[in-house]
Order: C-alpha cells, then sequence, then structure tokens
DNA sequence: AAGTACGAAATCGTATACGAAATACTATGG
DNA sequence: CCATAGTATTTCGTATACGATTTCGTACTT
C-alpha cells in the first residue's frame, strides 16, 4: 500500500506501449515531477520513454478525459491543476461521491477491515507529530482504501480515484494541509469507524462520509477568503 | 433541444478529424445506428469517414473512457452495453449523481425555469398516451435539463451526461420502460418541481431526486426477478 | 520606443506502411 | 465424424513521414 498512483486498474503487465506511456506519464504527474502548468511535449516524451509519438498521444489524450491534462488544438498539453475554482469541483464531486461509497460499503465491511482501516488511522495521527504530510497523505488514501475495498459499484470507485489522481496533481501547490485541519480529520476517521462498528444506517454514514470531505474544503475557503493568497 | 447525443461540449466546431470521428461514432451508438455487441472495426470506420485509422483509433478509445465501447487488446473495440449488471451500477451512480446536481441547482432555478420544466413534463404525459417511449425518453433528458442548466458545478453534470450517454447506448435493449413506471415518473417530477418552487431544503431534494432514479431501477430489477428473461 | 509584419522554428495532426497478435479456416490423422 | 495442427486472413499497434497551424524572434515602420 500507501502507493501513489491509484486506478492504474491494478494489472501492471504494461502490454501496450501506449498503455506503457499512460502509466509513465500519469506517475510523473501524480508523484509530482510534472508540476501544474509544466508543457508536455509529445515528441520530447516520446524520446524519453523511446517509443513513437502515437502512444504518447493517446496516452495524454487519455489523461485528458481524466482532468490530468489540459489540451488544446495545435498548441499541447500541459499538466493540468492549480485552479482554485476546479479545486472547488473536485472537492465538491468527491464528498459526494465518497460519501456514496462509504455507505455502500459499509455493510460489507467486517471487524479485520476496521481494525486495518484504525492501525492506518493511528498511524496519521502520528505523522502529525513529526509533521509528515507526504505519508499523511498516502495513509489517508489507505484508510480510504480499506473501507472502499468492498465496494459494490466499480463505477463510483472509479469516480473517487479520479478524484484522488486530480488532488494528487495539486501536492505541494497552495491547496492541502490547512494547519488544525489534518487533526481533525483522524479524529472523524475514528468516528467513522465507530459509526460503521454500530451498523449505523446508510444515510448517517453517508452524511459523515461526505462532511469529513466537506469539512476540508471548507477549512481551505475559509483560509483563502481570509488571506487570500492563492494562485495569481 | 431533444436532441439525443448529449455531452458533444455544444461546440460543433468539429475542429480535428478525430473529434469529428469522435462525435460520428457515440452519435451512431447512442442514436442506436451500432447495437450492444456492434465490431467496431477500425480500418471500416476511418473508410466510412473518410479519414485514416489514427484519429479513429482515438475516438475509440475515447469513447472507451466512457464506457460506451469495449476494447480489447489485439482483438478489436465493440459497443457495450446488455450488461444487467453494468447497468445496475449505472443506474445507480446516476441516481446519486443526478440528486448531487438537483441539489447544487434547486437554489438556482427561477420560476421561468419551472414553468419551462413543467411544461416539458406535461409533454411527457401526453406521450404516454399515445405511447411514444422514444420521445418520452428524449423528453425525460430535456427535463432534467432544465433543472441542471445552472448546476454550479460541472464536474458533477459530466457525470450525469455520462451516465444518460451510457443508459441511451441501451435504448431498445430489454431495460427501459417498465411498463408502470413511466406513469410515476411524470408524478415524480411534478412532485420535485413543488418541492423546488417551496424552497425545501437541500437534503429534501437531494432524497427526492435520487429516490427518482433509483425507483427506476427498482422497478427494473423486481421485473427480472419475477420473470428473469433477461439477457443470458 | 512601441507596434506591426513577416519569416523561421517548433509542434501538432494525420496519412501511410509494416510488423505483431489473434482469429478463422483447412487439411490431416484418429 | 471429431479432434488437432498448421496455415491464411483479419485486425490491431506503432513507427515514420509530411503537411498544417501556431508561436517566437527579428526587422521594419511610425
Amino acid at each position: 500500500m500507501t502507493d501513489t498512483a491509484v486506478g492504474v486498474s491494478a494489472g501492471s503487465k504494461l502490454g501496450s506501449k501506449s498503455e506503457q506511456a499512460y502509466a509513465a506519464v500519469k506517475a510523473r504527474i501524480v508523484e509530482g515531477a510534472y508540476t501544474p502548468g509544466y508543457r508536455l511535449v509529445l515528441a520530447k516524451i516520446a524520446e524519453d520513454l523511446g517509443v513513437s509519438v502515437v502512444p504518447v498521444r493517446e496516452a495524454i489524450r487519455r489523461l485528458e478525459a481524466e482532468g490530468l491534462v489540459k489540451f488544446e488544438r495545435n498548441v499541447g498539453a500541459t499538466v493540468s491543476g492549480i485552479d482554485p475554482t476546479e479545486y472547488l469541483y473536485t472537492m465538491q464531486t468527491l464528498s459526494i461521491v465518497e460519501g456514496a461509497a462509504t455507505a455502500l460499503s459499509a455493510p460489507l465491511i467486517g471487524a479485520a477491515d476496521i481494525a486495518r482501516a484504525r492501525a492506518v488511522n493511528e498511524e496519521m495521527r502520528e505523522c502529525l507529530e513529526h509533521f509528515d504530510p507526504v505519508r499523511f497523505t498516502a495513509l489517508n488514501q489507505d484508510f480510504h482504501s480499506v473501507l472502499f475495498e468492498h465496494c459494490p459499484n466499480p463505477h463510483i470507485l472509479d469516480l473517487v480515484h479520479r478524484g484522488w489522481n486530480r488532488l494528487a496533481s495539486l501536492r505541494s501547490s497552495t491547496f492541502r494541509f490547512v494547519p488544525g485541519r489534518a487533526h481533525d480529520s483522524v479524529d472523524e476517521h475514528e468516528a467513522l469507524l465507530q459509526l460503521i462498528e454500530s451498523n449505523a444506517d446508510a444515510d448517517t454514514i453517508e452524511h459523515a462520509a461526505r462532511r469529513h470531505r466537506a469539512a476540508t474544503l471548507d477549512a481551505y475557503l475559509a483560509q483563502t477568503t481570509t488571506a487570500p493568497t492563492a494562485a495569481s
């Protein structure tokens, strides 16, 4: 676990070169090697990966469909991100789909899963001490991944992954890590686990999970309206 | 209005040939010219459209990302659909995103919009008399389109459109049009409008909109469990 | 000095061509 | 008559090449 790029659909067979290119570029974006605004030149990437431009082009357009890059006709592709509005859209959408995913998964989560999730959450608490945001973020995904492991609707799960990837591309930007928020987050995780343990009804769980994500957005918004330092 | 293919982002500039191919194939799928299971041969499509295979390939993969076609390495692409499980996933997801979209849009819907939506709904009622399922379905999209016109989150709107397109590809299959359901649907539309008019709170509206879609799924499920005639 | 026009470079978009994989077919042996 | 192996055909996957479009830099004009 604690992998960064998520939703590569596990099978790391890397069958076609276009898939190889897709995975490679996606990883560079998600890991932060290509930061938002970075200019993706097809020929250059093709050379780097040792393939021709056609599969690279295909990979880029696939990433465009996921919202990770922006493609402009006859101009080129750039790593998308940065835009606060886009951040809001993504977080709001994530709030909804994560809420649904949690509620749908809840009845299928067993005691063993709860224990695993709780262990991850405790580890997150430790990260707060040593201030390790990168690891914290990774563990946060792990935590929710445990909950979503049994999600009966793969479509919804896919939407969650897409949101995560989009956020990941923003890693070290002005977003993320509003000071006090991370601490609350850990507490909310624990509360969520208790709700699931006690077989709370779906609506309650959904609402809690949704609020969990929405609170992070609210914290960000509160911060920016107070000190409007955000990107240009 | 009452167009079938939705979400082609309006701009019918048809800039690149790949976009032209994308729009053309998508339209054929959504309109039902290419039915589920139909084998999409790149070279053939390329010839039909008067372009080479490269842009066609790109178009197909884009459609794959939207779930409209299934692509198998070194084998080819087929129009996806049919699978009852997939139908369930799609409807469940739609239920969630439509619910959210409606709730988010509600505060921005004015009296004029309500009136338009109501007019569409009355037209739908007429379709029930003459039994015109095709027009009914189109109007149904129009109805919800009016509601979503002011949706403040384009991501969510996009998810709704994707769901619609996926359903459209199933047009004349075993799904759709469970007898009594269409009638209830019209009534639910009216109820929804009244909720919006009376400025009901977001949760109430979201729940109603979600149930509206979920009820259609339930009707389908009830039908198939009673008479399991669905595709092998 | 600022703005505009023109030319050069960079980059994308697509056609064509060829190699690779999978499928369909046929002939042969049981 | 059925199973199987081997070949032929289809179709995809990607490299290469070239035309189209945009962008950048430079020179010229006002």
